[in-house]
DNA sequence: CTGCCTTATAAAAACGTTTAACTGCCATCC
DNA sequence: GGATGGCAGTTAAACGTTTTTATAAGGCAG
């Protein structure tokens, strides 16, 4: 690989002066402007990132660790902030934190060290302790899509309890008296958002609140097992499924029922995505500003890499509400 | 930021000194070693990256160009490789090619400049020129999934020509002879391998090829139409989806139609993935073994990093047929 | 006791940039 | 006409490492 030098002494120059050519940094003369243009143009010369980032001390580079790319929802947020940052003129540096709190974190500092300008964590845990320190280190750090925790970092995500409490009130619009939640864990705070959200909607119903009627399925096999069973006693009209994977577990439980679907069960996902298309009747579903979600996440790290010390934000977008055929008036 | 020179400094010990005790390079004397462990604790000291990458010429980095994440066969093409290159030290550096050619192209420099390692793309054309000219300048190159062309680059995919081969004639096993060919574009040639495979399965049988039952759908909305047209006019009793994007499109037009599925007509689809449990009956399927895509492509790669020059290798994986509801029996 | 080898450490060079400081040079001005 | 001042270019320093080379001290043989 050519390196400036290389091209200085082809044109016969300091690397000083093909380095303000190619940066416009000063006046070049036209002769030996052109001189540098040519020899840049022969060699094939292409700057050294590595070198221009030690110097600079910027690596136009930004991290991003996510749970898991394979969930849609997730990978709509990567496709995102990838525009969104190339747009701006930055790489991603990608890692996966599989869920898993320890990783991430290990993933987290061999980001920093690899000088990412930025961090954008869709974090395992609410509110890592971790990430602060990172902050104060100096590294902009963004969290995104999980963002419970106080304000202490700049947080971008979706008025979780806002987006349930309208999806609930729909079904009970709808008809609806007995539903079924469903959630993923009750460790994360977005998901007690969609809960709480769900349960001050029956409580402005006057509809009482029975947490048998709320379902905790975690990761395991088991949880299929829980929700048949809270199906078969609780008899619900409807489940809200609080993720977009757990409209995959009860449809699983309602064809596993032989329920009339939606006639004697209706659902209501969360999250929309593609391949939702694949079921029929079509889901409604609580939807998500996907590309608003990364472009804001984005928006915010590159403002502070620009130096806004502002005091750390807490972005709240808005969800809509997609109505299909999933849900039948009772 | 802590620096090695802050860390000598109150060690009290030249950098080289802390160096040597940090990469355990030559002997340092234990009361020197812990003073450098206790400077480098209580600074919290960690290396710079970029500068031990401009030092070594190496970043531990590898650029990965995909042309869709959103994709559930190209995100699960990710987390394989993400995974694997982690395993082994390796970051990734992840650019989106959105299925243009020329994004791809600067996309590729961008990670040439920034010095990755090498690199492993899933090109949106056969074999691109300009890949070759980055292996010719020492950047190691992986194509992977979508390899045609010569083999003068290495390559990791799968059997489409087999693949395809094997859906159809188990199509035709159940009794199907006129069978819809839905393909994406015929100008890769991972595509055209798989519609080869489908009309040598259809000449093995003794069935008639006919051009009017393949039909190329492009991206436009338009492609619906023309399948639904086909439909009409050929009558097929199934349709083998050769993408997992045109399986949607198979069931779009079903449902239009207003066709018994699976009973009036079959559906195989390509690729396997979590969703498709949303349609009932569950999706029979060609399907990839992603994980060991993405496994051998990295293997293949940090091998030619560790200096391996032996001529290009193919590595041509066999793929599965996943039998479930969606073909029934003619 | 001098000279040589070993050994633990320090100094310096190098990786490839950018940029601040410097050097001649020519025109300008009192 | 000599001091002043921009101008176009070069030299050199710096970014933070690793590694090669140099250095000082100590042990040992002659």
């Amino acid at each position: 690989m050519a390196t400036i030098k290389d091209v200085a002494k082809l044109a016969g120059v300091s690397i000083a002066t093909v380095s303000n050519v190619l940066n416009g940094g000063r006046y070049v003369s036209p002769e030996l402007r052109s001189a540098v243009l040519q020899a840049v143009r022969t060699l094939g010369y292409v700057p050294n990132g590595v070198a221009q980032s030690l110097r600079s001390r910027k690596t136009q580079t930004l991290g991003l660790i996510v749970p898991d790319i394979t969930n849609p929802f997730f990978s709509g947020l990567v496709q995102a902030l990838e525009g969104s940052a190339r747009d701006r003129g930055y790489q991603m540096l990608l890692c996966n934190s599989e869920e898993n709190a320890e990783l991430e974190f290990d993933l987290a500092l061999a980001l920093a060290s690899r000088q990412v300008d930025g961090l954008i964590v869709i974090p395992t845990q609410d509110s890592p302790e971790y990430l602060r320190k990172l902050k104060a280190d100096g590294l902009p750090v963004v969290l995104l899509d999980r963002i419970g925790g106080e304000d202490d970092l700049d947080r971008v995500g979706v008025d979780n309890f806002q987006a349930a409490r309208v999806g609930t009130e729909f079904l009970i619009r709808q008809g609806h008296r007995k539903i079924l939640l469903l959630v993923s864990t009750l460790e994360l705070s977005n998901i007690r958002d969609r809960a709480e959200g769900y349960r001050q909607a029956l409580a402005a119903a006057g509809i009482p609140y029975d947490p048998e009627l709320v379902i905790e399925c975690g990761k395991d096999a088991s949880s299929l097992e829980a929700v048949l069973e809270a199906i078969q006693q609780q008899q619900p009209t409807a489940i809200f499924a609080s993720t977009n994977r757990l409209s995959l577990l009860a449809i699983q439980a309602i064809r596993r029922l032989k329920l009339k679907f939606p006639e004697e069960i209706s659902l209501l996902g969360f999250d929309d995505f593609e391949w939702s298309t694949l079921l029929e009747p079509y889901l409604t579903a609580v939807v998500q500003p996907i590309e608003a979600l990364g472009f804001q996440a984005c928006q915010i790290l590159l403002e502070r890499l620009k130096g806004d010390t502002s005091p750390p934000r807490r972005v709240l977008l808005p969800c809509d509400l997609a109505v299909r055929q999933s849900v039948q008036r009772r």
